[in-house]
DNA sequence: GCGACAG
DNA sequence: ATCTTGTCGC
């Protein structure tokens, strides 16, 4: 009823607009640990803007699903590094109404506070749902780090232009890490070990790996 | 100017 | 992201 903008815009006024949203990103104390927590994923069509949202709350720290939503629309923005929320907000957004079950936490497959402009998919969801969100990307995008162990929980700052923007976090044993930054309303420590208490026994987080198989079934299913 | 570049 | 089977290794 009251976004916070619209999603009509060029590339430049997307920019501008990150640059005026970032300040708004909270990092504070996650209150609460979740009862519920949710991942929320894309599966995109091979040659259109025609993709496949959808959003698994899982309980915490059980991870067992609660609730599967979905549905198919038209991604309004290309994908373009550096405004990856432009095209992939609106489609979860739209899923998040229909949820029943709100979760306490949402997990994106992207980066948060660990881009260019300290404002990645997390953190742009995290201000419109105005709730805890965190990202928890497979590859690197900005920054550096150095000093990580191969065990499962070991972690080591992620570091871009002198600040500490993420977490370098190793969810399996000598397997490739993943990327993990703040969101929105957590602290990176929250989000850190968020991450490896949703252990499902993958490298990718569970949330997020569950919004993955489902909306990449939704796909082959529905097309 | 050149290279890099989440999904 | 998507196109795609088997295969090496724990």
């Amino acid at each position: 009823m009251n976004p916070l903008h619209d999603w009509n815009l060029s590339a430049t006024e997307a920019i501008a607009l990150q640059k005026e949203l970032a300040p708004r990103v909270q990092v504070t104390p996650l209150q609460q640990m979740p009862r519920l927590i949710a991942g929320a994923d894309l599966s995109f069509d091979k040659e259109s803007d025609v993709v496949w949202a959808g959003i698994v709350v899982l309980s915490f720290p059980d991870m067992q699903i609660v609730e599967e939503r979905g549905l198919q629309t038209v991604a309004p923005f290309p994908y373009v590094p550096g405004l990856l929320s432009f095209r992939e907000s609106p489609a979860v957004l739209e899923v998040w109404e229909q949820l029943e079950n709100k979760p306490d936490v949402l997990v994106l497959d992207g980066q948060g506070l660990a881009h260019p402009r300290r404002f990645g998919l997390a953190c742009h969801l995290g201000l419109l749902l105005d709730m805890p969100t965190y990202g928890s990307a497979k590859t690197l995008f900005v920054g550096n780090y150095d000093g990580l162990d191969e065990e499962r929980g070991s972690t080591a700052d992620l570091i871009h232009r002198g600040e500490v923007v993420g977490s370098v976090v190793r969810t399996k044993n000598k397997i490739t890490p993943v990327y993990v930054s703040v969101g929105n309303k957590m602290t990176l420590d929250d989000a850190v070990k968020l991450t490896l208490a949703c252990d499902g026994g993958y490298r990718v987080p569970e949330p997020t790996r569950r919004a993955h198989l489902f909306v990449n079934r939704l796909r082959l299913g529905e097309k």
